[in-house]
DNA sequence: CGTGGTATTGAGATAAATCAAAGTCCGTGG
DNA sequence: CCACGGACTTTGATTTATCTCAATACCACG
């Protein structure tokens, strides 16, 4: 199993995630390596979970780009958030019926669903990891805020920047950023589609990022020329993501 | 005491809150009525909760209108969400050390603190609380999907109308609003910092909806003069707010 | 009855959208 | 190995939504 799927199997993404952001215990561990947990692998571009369904189990990314997104009866797209491996993108269907929104794969991606019925259980027996969901949720909330104020308040380039300083921070956070960069499999349009930019005009303030030797993309990989100055440029501070707060038992 | 504030106590307030959202059993009850809460009047527009605090308490509205924003280095400031009586706008911080943005009042404004060391033992004693204020970080994280939808593809007049939709749709569920509008204390620049219009731009929007016969204010009272159109017009589904849910025991 | 904060109006500037056409890349199959 | 097709990117030209600045009008309150 664990050969098939090189970034670990699901049990293991999962406890590395939670114990990214709180402590968990030797028998928490064990509660969650007996989680049954099927793994699948899905192409690009595909619908997992719908607007409106009412699912019976989380999903956890293991490896690809997923994307959250509302589609308007005008015609128009919103990306509500970008998931990358290591995240429970509708881990909230544990507590909310109704999904408010659709859950899709960007990338070809392996997947590994976990039975709500499962993790009620287990939550009832270690409270802690309740506290743990709860604050990847806080954590997932913070991000939704920041994209408010990109979309609210950013001028286009710099909009694009601050999305590619996130993106960048959080593929670093686990293990899948180069020292210059990253993987970025997405489209222009998907891209506008998160910012609520038109394709065209993503394009063109790519072209002005980099002319200001921001950044250079070649084929899928978004090379990140100077940091610093990119995160000055986007106004980009971490905080939001709070990742190196400190761990309480 | 609840002489004072008509809108009741503090305890009632926060009970009947997590009530709306899960069931709450009578021994949780007579523990939420054990929180040690202050309760404390502020004028309009005061700054409660900075940007980059480490708060040791929480606050839950009990009169008046809040606002949590970010403000930019440019200048801009976007809000980023609005919060009315009965909701406990900065509950994040009882798991997340750094306030990300600030919670300031918009009106004048009661408020009762609530420390977080006396609300982590309750939810240690009874983890079904800790599973309602889960779930309602979760609505609040649903409705920042919604404005980023709102200002990520949104035009002007709909991304208002979509906002008026949204604040008469949760006073109404805590009873404070008329058959026919709300109060909406709410000047045009602070519409705009919410939507990422300009206030001018703010203003005319307004005379667009007015003139398409959804809405009229005096004073600042919201009159919604069709309520399907409006909410036609705004492409709003109420689903996003989670209000009608089966409550789980 | 001022006076300060809002709301409204007008005119001009600008960011971004739209539409339409090339151009580029890349995988596939012949 | 090359030619083809489809998806993606880039470019140009035009239109539109929204912003900015600045002036004026309207209240509500002391």
């Amino acid at each position: 199993m664990s050969a098939s799927f090189p970034h670990g199997s699901g049990h293991d993404g999962l406890i590395r995630k939670l114990a990214s952001i709180a402590s968990v215990s030797r028998d928490e561990r064990i509660g969650l390596q007996a989680l049954p947990i099927l793994m699948r692998s899905f192409p690009a571009d595909q619908e997992i979970v719908r607007d409106g369904d009412d699912p019976d189990h989380c999903c956890l990314l293991i490896e690809g780009f997923m994307h959250c997104y509302k589609q308007l009866e005008t015609g128009k797209r919103q990306i509500v958030s970008f998931h990358i491996p290591g995240d429970l993108p509708d881990l909230q269907t544990m507590q909310l019926n109704v999904m408010d929104h659709a859950l899709g794969t960007l990338t070809p991606c392996v997947v590994a669903f976990i039975p709500h019925r499962a993790l009620h259980l287990l939550v009832g027996e270690f409270p802690n990891l309740a506290v743990a969901f709860w604050r990847d949720s806080l954590i997932n909330a913070a991000i939704f805020r920041e994209w408010v104020v990109n979309v609210g308040c950013r001028p286009g380039p710099q909009r694009l920047a601050h999305l590619f300083c996130e993106l960048f921070y959080r593929l670093e956070t686990v293990g899948l950023a180069h020292k210059d960069g990253c993987e970025m499999p997405l489209t222009q349009a998907v891209l506008g589609d998160a910012t609520g930019l038109s394709s065209v005009h993503v394009n063109r303030m790519m072209q002005d990022l980099r002319g200001r030797g921001l950044i250079a993309t070649k084929a899928k990989f978004l090379q990140i020329l100077d940091r610093e100055k990119l995160q000055d440029f986007a106004g980009f501070d971490p905080t939001y993501l709070h990742m190196k707060e400190v761990l309480s038992p």
